[in-house]
RNA sequence: GGCGGGAUAGCUCAGGUGGUUAGAGCGUCGGAUUCAUAACCCGAAGGUCCCGAGUUCAACUCUCGGUCCCGCUACCA
């Protein structure tokens, strides 16, 4: 630790052909941003470099089911995504974009040095080829029928439907996902980076030497390296990229994978040869008095801790990261976050609909960081870290020490007396939270040190409460200042505390406070404030958000939910013909409900006990959770199959089966005559 | 199928070279209080630490087997 001079902190590269969520959010951005803010305060050199990660095959299906370009595409995407960093305090020196010109030189320079120290190797292949769209597909835009499950809708790297991992090769019938035509094969020739034989010095750099990093980090690469590396290909056939900087190469760029992390060394270059004062790019690159620390999701470890380092090593004048947190997945109500699916809370409709809230979001993702295992956000719960964290503690306190000195002293800070021996355990108490909160960013624990950082306004509740300032002050004014004063003092800690985490707030109480120069090494000291000093205007630091609030998401993301099931509804295909004979040995009829209860002890089965105009009979049906109240169905009539042989289920005799509509969302609906008739009456 | 991560209070999560009463925050309940956004403060209830077997004087912690969730990866047919 103490042989570095500097940190430079990367957060991977969002994909530009979205807006970002707050999944990106809790696992990337705000924990590097914690950090980069951290560290800044206490006056250490660091940089914290982001940027778009604009090339790959996504970004051109986009482009072209949208009638546009790739480049409109990402120069859209780009912007947005940059504004909302912008707008959550996330503090970038910069951010920046792999279409720039410093990254395509970078870039190309790169593979040119590895290309011509020989760390590549050549391979030729045949792959599928869309004739009609004039270019090579990815496994993922070749369509097909499965050999195995014989499902019509498989892709070439995947049957979604029996699971099973392909290759296009397998596929029956291909079909290119971007033309609709049949593709050719056709050979290619690429470059591969031989991971293999960077195996040995991986494997001692990674499982010897960074045994602390976490987990689930470590792990991944163990298993990564355990199974054997293989050669892995850094160019593709596709118009929309870095070209390879080697001739003869026509329509080959460099594969994304390969060109996003040098994203990272061109930032820092464009940042730095803008910002001469910053010094030079590659002191923070090149220099092992660097520390390099990677934000990443898990998404990305074996990237950023396998390819990325044997590239740079390839290259070799690199110093290779020092360490990569990774954090697991967030998802949103019990379900994965998918951009496609449109099952996330986007940033830039977060700010629309709690406009002024960052915080409240930067709070509840990092409360509920998903460090050490997958996650779960939902709406009650950011609710209720907000009212009872965010308002009841920390803006409680903030609010009730304020409101005391202006009541008692006008607004102007107090002087401070004696201390009795409660004061001085206090005020040691608060002390000892600098040396906590340092230990816990140290190792990337920000879920505890945030929850550290909350302690202090807890400490000064308690100290509030146990002094009741308001009731001395009925009988002595120099220990109630003397009181509040500690009180004011309490409160411009927790400024400092909570600004890596809370950036908006704690700026709002500096200036409720007048607080205006601080540092992380003030942390603990109760001189902030001077005495005599007057303070700034008192507002609330957090609303309450209300019920409605966010029953008003909740409905949002069910509405999505909704809108989900029904677009991906395809009519199943036409079963094979058959004949009104056959229909007519179905004997359909209509009955009335009497009685309808939920079966004990099931899930799904509702017991019907119904009036068919033939003395009654049983049936059970496995709609339950379609019809939460079955009592209500009473009453109601339904169309049920006579003739089918009486079943037991869970000890129930069930004779014959009750006919429903089976909606696109799974739902059962069941089907009743538009008209009241005679039990007992025939559908045909 | 293999590998990695996870499974601990109603919820979100900590934890331990194995050793007397297993922790925190929120929620719930009770008390106290009124400076404060019915907030704060004090206290209590609440857990076969996923299941089974083994090692041990002693296992929530170690070993083996199993189940479930997440991820990576392979392949038989």
């Amino acid at each position: 630790m103490t042989k570095f001079k500097r940190t430079l902190i990367t957060s991977a590269l969002p994909y530009a052909n979205g807006p970002v969520h707050i999944g990106h959010l809790a696992g990337v951005y705000v924990p590097a941003d914690i950090y980069a803010r951290y560290l800044r305060l206490k006056g250490e050199d660091v940089l914290f470099i982001g940027g778009s990660d604009e090339h790959g095959v996504p970004i051109t299906i986009r482009a072209k089911k949208e009638g546009t370009t790739p480049q409109a595409v990402v120069d859209y995407y780009h912007k947005l995504i940059k504004k909302s960093f912008e707008e959550f305090g996330i503090s970038f020196d910069v951010y920046s974009r792999t279409s720039s010109k410093t990254h395509h030189d970078m870039a190309s320079n790169f593979f040119k040095t590895l290309y011509d120290k020989g760390e590549f190797i050549e391979q030729t292949s045949e792959q599928y080829y869309d004739e009609e769209a004039c270019q090579f597909l990815a496994d993922r835009y070749i369509t097909g029928e499965c050999p195995h499950c014989h499902n019509e809708n498989a892709y070439g790297d995947q049957c979604e439907k029996c699971g099973t991992s392909l290759s296009p090769m397998e596929l029956i019938n291909p079909k290119s996902a971007i033309s609709g035509s049949k593709p050719v094969l056709r050979e290619t020739k690429h470059w591969y980076l031989p991971l293999d034989k960077h195996e040995a010095w991986l494997r001692q750099w990674i499982l010897e030497e960074h045994k602390e990093w976490r987990p689930n980090v470590y792990g991944q690469c163990k298993s990564w390296l355990d199974l054997g590396l293989l050669p892995r290909a850094v160019s593709r056939d596709l118009d929309w990229g870095i070209p390879l900087p080697i001739p003869n190469t026509e329509g080959k760029v460099l594969y994304v994978w390969f060109d996003a992390p040098i994203g990272y060394i061109s930032n820092t270059k464009e940042l730095c040869d803008a910002n001469p004062e910053l010094g030079k790019w590659e002191t923070w690159w090149k220099d092992d008095s660097t520390r390099i620390v990677h934000f990443i999701g898990k998404d990305n470890i074996v990237f950023h801790c396998i390819v990325f380092p044997a590239m740079l090593k390839a290259e070799g004048s690199f110093v290779l990261p020092d360490n990569v947190p990774s954090n697991e997945f967030l998802n949103l109500e019990g379900d994965k976050i998918s951009t496609s699916r449109n099952w996330a809370v986007w940033l830039n409709e977060y700010l629309v609909d709690f406009p002024g809230k960052q915080d409240v979001l930067r709070y509840v993702l990092t409360a509920n960081a998903p460090e050490t295992k997958d996650n779960d956000f939902t709406w009650k719960d950011f609710q209720m870290r907000n009212n009872s964290e965010l308002v009841a503690i920390y803006g409680n306190f903030i609010n009730r020490a304020l409101v005391l000195v202006q009541k008692y002293f006008d607004g102007i800070v107090p002087a401070l007396d004696e201390l009795t021996d409660y004061d001085r355990a206090t005020l040691k108490e608060f002390g000892d939270v600098k040396t906590q909160l340092e230990q816990l960013l140290d190792n990337f624990k920000f879920r505890d040190a945030q929850k550290e950082a909350m302690n202090l306004a807890r400490i000064g509740n308690k100290y509030l409460a146990d002094t009741e300032a308001w009731k001395v002050a009925k009988t002595d004014m120099v220990r109630t200042g003397t009181i509040l004063h500690i009180g004011l003092q309490i409160a411009a800690n927790l400024a400092i505390a909570f600004e890596p985490f809370l950036p908006f707030s704690s700026a709002k109480l500096r200036s409720m406070l007048n607080l205006e120069t601080f540092s992380w090494n003030d942390l603990g000291r109760f001189d902030l404030l001077k005495v005599g000093a007057k303070l700034g205007k008192v507002e609330l630091l957090f609303e309450k958000i209300e019920d409605a609030d966010v029953e008003a998401q909740r409905q949002k993301l069910l509405a999505t939910k909704k809108t989900n099931e029904l677009d991906v509804f395809k009519p199943t295909a036409i079963k094979a013909a058959t004949t009104i004979e056959d229909f007519d040995k179905m004997d359909i009829r209509v009955a009335t409900v009497l009685e309808c209860t939920k079966v004990p002890k099931t899930d799904k089965l509702l017991q019907f006990k119904l009036d068919d105009g033939m003395g009654g009979r049983t049936i059970l049906s496995g709609i339950a959770q379609s019809y939460p109240e079955p009592e209500k169905l009473v009453g109601m009539q339904v169309c049920f199959i006579a003739n089918f042989p009486a079943r037991k289920l869970k000890g129930i005799d069930s004779e014959g089966m009750i006919l429903s509509a089976v909606d696109a969302d799974g739902n059962f609906v069941l089907v009743s005559p538009n008209k009241t008739v005679k039990n007992g009456v025939s559908v045909g």
